[in-house]
DNA sequence: TCCATTACAGTTGTCGACAATCGACAATCG
DNA sequence: CGATTGTCGATTGTCGACAACTGTAATGGA
């Protein structure tokens, strides 16, 4: 299996697993043997070792040494978890981004919630998916935090988990989610952090701001 | 090289490389050579490998795809940032704590405090990291709050670089870090989020708080 | 002299094989 | 019959070797 870019073969094992288990071809708590794998794809094990490797980092999969892998299994605790470590990460970054305005950030953010609307029209949750992360990740690269924004962009691949679950257990309704981040914009706009990140705080966890 | 404990060898290796870095004995920008390592440490490329990795996961080394690793050249506006996510985490994690009370955290904190005390008097740099790792870490801790401290943790070894390389520019002397964590205690025990969240600014970034 | 080309040395990327370890089941003993 | 121990298959941990790639120095031509 030769290059056909510039991407490493680790870098294209790690995608299509990644992709592979948001799309729950491959559920929580399914075992992932390297060997297997390796076979599979026509790769070496050191390959697929190094892909898991980046996977764990991600979160999506869980190494037990001298056992086998798993495709991580999200509680409802851990989803509350994530979701507000997301939230800190975000918040963060927003307070760098009021503290020299908002301003430029309003028309491509607002032109990404339209196409959300589309998505929520169509039913379309992998473009959802991937609007929701380019809206975010857009939010977080404003901030100029290399740093900050690295360690949001290692959540996107367990935020999509998320999102998956909340959809199939009807926590969220696809069409919610334009108008949630209209909001942010809106609050984003008006400048106020506080607002912001209330704003925000409820964007992920869903309750009141009572921090 | 059986093993003494059930420690991996990548782990091993992982912790050996870390503190040459953090001791200086492999100077920002060194070139780290796999195989070089590898037989030094009379162990496989692949350990080293795997070592190496996840000190780039940590910021303390660069790959450099099909070229080689170098240990990471922190620039000024580098610490900065690293400085500014390292706030944010915590920041976050604090008012997850204050939530609950910090009440039980006071006495602990003040040990460490005490413990810092004795190490600026010995100009003990390595016990005062190790200190501050603790203090931060067992706040952070308090938080309950997994993906948090587990993206926290990940920077304790960046952080140490910081300390090191601002003591060497003179920009911070051992004897300010008691104080500095007193005062962070004091506010803590206040339990006012505007309060310690300006505090750790200034901690951090040694600016007054302007965000 | 300068630039393009080529050859070379150094280093990483990838691989298949062997060793070590773990869990599960079977066999044995009380 | 239950508990303990031994054995086996499955899987990961580790390794050394080869292939591919990168930058550099030597070479040749204008």
């Amino acid at each position: 299996m030769p290059d056909l870019e510039h991407l490493s073969l680790p870098d294209t094992v790690h995608r299509l697993l990644r992709t592979r288990i948001l799309n729950n071809e491959l559920p929580s708590g399914t075992r992932l043997i390297e060997a297997s794998i390796a076979e599979e794809l026509g790769v070496s094990r050191a390959t697929v070792r190094a892909a898991l490797a980046r996977l764990a980092g991600e979160g999506l999969v869980e190494i037990s040494p001298r056992r086998h892998s798993i495709v991580t299994r999200l509680s409802h605790e851990d989803i509350q978890d994530a979701c507000y470590a997301r939230y800190v990460l975000e918040e963060g970054a927003v307070r760098a981004v009021l503290a020299h305005g908002a301003a430029e950030l309003v028309d491509p953010l607002t032109e990404l919630v339209a196409r959300m609307e589309h998505a929520a029209r169509d039913r379309d949750l992998a473009v959802m998916v991937d609007l929701d992360t380019a809206f975010h990740g857009s939010l977080v690269a404003a901030a100029r935090k290399p740093r900050l924004a690295r360690l949001f962009a290692g959540m996107d691949a367990q935020m999509g988990a998320v999102m998956r679950s909340s959809l199939e257990e009807q926590h969220l309704d696809l069409a919610e989610m334009p108008r949630m981040h209209r909001d942010l914009v809106d609050a984003l706009a008006g400048g106020d952090p506080a607002l912001v990140a209330s704003t925000l705080y409820r964007h992920y966890l869903r309750e009141d701001y009572v921090l």
